[in-house]
Formats: C-alpha cells, sequence, structure tokens
DNA sequence: CTATATGCAAATAGTTTGCCTGTTA
DNA sequence: TAACAGGCAAACTATTTGCATATAG
C-alpha cells in the first residue's frame, strides 16, 4: 500500500491527456477545471465565459480544442440530446441522463444499486464498449408548471 | 370488428398530424414516405435532397418544419449523438442505438425479447415518460478496420 | 375565409480552420 | 528546438427567421 497521499487531481489529469498522445497545458488543465466546479452540463460557450472569468486571454477556438482533448483523454462526456449545442458533462463514473421534453435540461442519474446490466441483442460485428441510458420527459420544473397548467 | 382494410399508412399520418394540432400538407407526407423510404438515420439535409427528387419545389425550410412536425406528432424519432447534423429515425417501435466511436454512425438495435425493464433511481419530481439504452464502440465496419491496423 | 404552411432569402448559432506566434517536452 | 498548442479572425455548416404568397380545413 502507498504511504503518500492520494495523487491530486492533476496528476489524474496530466497522466490521462498524456496517455492520449496530449499535451498538457494551462488552459486544458483550466477548462477541465471549469467543468469540474459546477457540473451542470454547459456547452461549449458556458464553459468559454466561465474559464475567461480567470483566463482571460483564452479563445473559444481553445476552448472547443481542450474539450476535444478532454473527451478522447476519456475526461469529459460530450451530450448532444437535442439541435441545441452540445453540451459537456466531467462525470465519468457510470451514470445516466434524463433529458426534459419541455425545457431541453439534462440530469445526471445515477445508477441505483439494484441495477441490473441490460440485455440486448447486439448484431454480430459491433464491439460496443459501453452504455447509457436515456430517460426523457418532464423535469421537476416542467412537470411542476405542466400541473399549474391543467390546474 | 371493422370490415374494411386495414387504414393505410396515409391515414395513420394524418390521424398524428391533426392531434398534435397540425395540418396535413403534401409535404408532411412526402418527408414522412421520404423517411421510410431508407432508414438509414438521414439528417435533414439528406432529406431534403431525397424529397426533392420527385417533390422539386421543396425547400430546406420546409423539410425543417416538416420534421419539427413529425417529431411532435411522435411520428419520428430525433437523433442526435454528437456534434454533427441531426438525424432523423422513422422507427417509433421500441428500439435502442448503437453508436459508432469511429465513423459516426448510428444503427437500430431492436430490443430482444428477454430484455428486462432497466430499474433507475430516478429522484422525485421527475416524470419519465419514456428510455432508450445508447450503446457506444465500434460499429462492424470501423472493428473489422482496426483488426486490419493491428495485423 | 382565415389560420396555418410554404418557399425564398437573409440572418443567426455553433463549430472548424488557417495562419502566425508562443510553449511544452 | 521541433512538434504541438494557443489566439484571432475568417470560413463553414446547421438551423432559424421574416415576409409575401399559397392552401388546408
Amino acid at each position: 500500500m502507498r504511504t503518500s497521499a492520494p495523487p491530486a487531481l492533476e496528476d489524474d489529469v496530466v497522466r490521462r491527456l498524456e496517455e492520449s498522445g496530449f499535451r498538457t497545458t494551462p488552459q486544458r488543465a483550466h477548462v477541465y477545471r471549469t467543468l469540474l466546479e459546477k457540473r451542470d452540463h454547459p456547452t461549449a460557450e458556458d464553459v468559454f465565459i466561465r474559464a475567461k472569468r480567470t483566463m482571460p486571454d483564452i479563445s473559444m477556438a481553445t476552448v472547443y480544442n481542450c474539450l476535444d482533448a478532454l473527451v478522447q483523454s476519456n475526461l469529459v462526456r460530450l451530450v448532444s440530446h437535442d439541435r441545441g449545442a452540445t453540451r459537456y458533462c466531467p462525470n465519468m463514473k457510470r451514470h445516466h441522463h434524463f433529458y426534459c421534453d419541455r425545457c431541453g435540461g439534462a440530469f445526471d442519474i445515477d445508477e441505483g444499486p439494484s441495477m441490473s446490466r441490460p440485455r440486448l441483442d447486439i448484431p454480430d460485428g459491433f464491439q460496443p464498449d459501453r452504455y447509457e441510458i436515456v430517460v426523457r420527459g418532464l423535469c421537476p420544473d416542467c412537470a411542476a408548471r405542466a400541473v399549474k397548467l391543467h390546474a
């Protein structure tokens, strides 16, 4: 057993980026930290605005570059469920998503302890790597609003 | 029991559109028929090009309008899994999707007979309506190509 | 007859690219 | 110091909108 402190988040990021052939740059680390800060599935532009607060010279193109590098390094998931802008999610624990039909919001759904791996008949030749369950319907806010309209 | 022939596809389309408050127009029916013709998850532009072959005056804006009306009428599903253009799928039978990490292709996965509904802990307040399982990995073509590269 | 849909063109959002400079390993 | 990354602005792609005309109910 190692006696030193657990590796800092930073170390992990560096390692993952390097494993995928990316250099570690202040921008990439900063974009990642920005995502961790508020896990609300921000768009690239949201990330840009937030990242700019403490790194004013960062550019939109760099944000896209960083997000791509993080996605390819398996540090961030790309979330895209409607015609709107792509969203990004730094939660790499196995989890699922709920998408609201009305407001378009995306919400993480943790995997319950009793959850069994679904059995799907995936045709020959496909090489599945991972899966997620996508649930759609109304989020709490929109559901509450829908009830009001019917009152 | 009705003695006449089962309702034509058209009748069903008309009913669904009307139930959702849409008028039935030749363009909407045509876009729907175009989608049914080749179930390969085309983009709006693909649909536009195909639809134009037999309805040369149809416009891109109308294709978007029609696709929206069909989606809202539950005749078509919108499929969006990367930063590329949104794709459309007229298969409303319960089914799932496989997305290829390499080529970005989307494939329908039928639900096997032994499939049990997955149990998710959806927090209070959410009003789930439907779900789908999304599997990612390599499609047969890309998997075969990956093997070759390692040979 | 009237609300709604179409077609066109222009506008906007989202994302990518080229090019030159700066930085990482 | 060489290959890679950043910044900026322009290009591009996907989608939406405004408006005049046409059409479904």
